[in-house]
DNA sequence: CGGAGTGTTAGTCG
DNA sequence: CCGACTAACACTCC
């Protein structure tokens, strides 16, 4: 599930409860879902403090009082679920089928438990997912090569143009690629295109300066929408504050094949592009 | 039952 | 450079 905005909701959710909370105690159950040794990795993370949480693409980390961050991936299906000491619960991830509700539960491969009684449940059915502890030259490494937050207001109709200009590379894959733009997944790029009425398969330097503007923009307002109304729930999800993410209801074609279009009215169709499915209105996208 | 498909991404091959 | 394809895995849907 989770893309950027998903991601985002995640830590705006997990920011004001885990920030300043001590963990003493972490449980790894599934050593592959951890990309340290584990004897460097609890050693460096029981007994601190976290002193922040942030996002970068669809990574998210947690910055800790001892200098190192602990980043997360939560690829296809990982969740991060907080629970408190008196069972509340908040995060998200990918949907949660109501017999897992239960925490911990088969797909619990790494446990934290804070000062307060509350842990952290870091799940992940496919387990493509991972955790690692890094330092702070390791930390600029990984993201060195990720491309502009869409959202950053330094990412500029002419930058973004300038960047599209390099590459022939179709456009619905081109906005996938994380070091082209952070954070955007098979959704939010589908959504893009169509808002902006351009063909997933058109080449990206073929787009005109106006086409580039309108894509950006496009962009840039999904996400923001997306962020409002706490990310897509492809299945039944629901956050752990019981409450669902909304986007679902205003995407106009992920989701939508054969459906008529919201704006022409004739049927959606589908395509593969790079191995991933891609709705598109033949007729409005060109 | 079998096969295809799923929110990601690293990697290979031609 | 670029697109096609595979692999990592568990589960759902038809």
């Amino acid at each position: 599930m989770p893309e950027l905005p998903e991601v985002e909701t995640i830590k705006l959710d997990l920011y004001k409860l885990i920030v300043n909370r001590k963990i003493v105690a972490v449980e790894v159950s599934l050593l592959k879902q951890i990309k340290n040794p584990l004897k460097y990795f609890l050693k460096n993370i029981v007994g601190v403090k976290i002193k922040q949480i942030k996002r970068r693409a669809k990574n998210l980390f947690l910055e800790l009082d001892n200098g190192y961050f602990l980043v997360f991936h939560l690829k296809m299906t990982g969740q991060l679920i907080y629970r408190s000491k008196k069972g509340w619960l908040a995060g998200g991830g990918h949907s949660i089928r109501q017999d897992l509700k239960k925490l911990p539960n088969k797909y619990s491969h790494v446990i934290f438990t804070f000062e307060n009684g509350a842990r952290l449940f870091f799940n992940d059915m496919r387990q493509f997912g991972w955790v690692k502890l890094v330092d702070k030259k390791e930390l600029e490494q990984m993201f060195k090569k990720i491309g502009p937050e869409p959202l950053d207001k330094g990412l500029t109709a002419d930058k973004f143009m300038a960047l599209l200009v390099k590459k022939k590379t179709a456009i619905k894959s081109l906005l996938m690629e994380q070091d082209f733009v952070a954070g955007v997944g098979n959704i939010y790029a589908s959504e893009a295109c169509f808002c902006a009425g351009i063909a997933p398969i058109r080449q990206a330097n073929s787009l005109s300066p106006s086409e580039a503007k309108k894509l950006l923009l496009c962009l840039k307002k999904i996400l923001r929408l997306a962020i409002e109304k706490k990310g897509t729930s492809v299945v039944d999800y629901v956050d752990a504050f019981g409450e669902r993410g909304q986007m679902s209801r205003f995407l106009k074609v992920y989701g939508r094949v054969s459906q008529p279009c919201l704006k022409c009215g004739i049927p959606l169709k589908i395509m593969r592009q790079a191995q991933r499915t891609t709705v598109f209105c033949s007729h409005c996208q060109k």
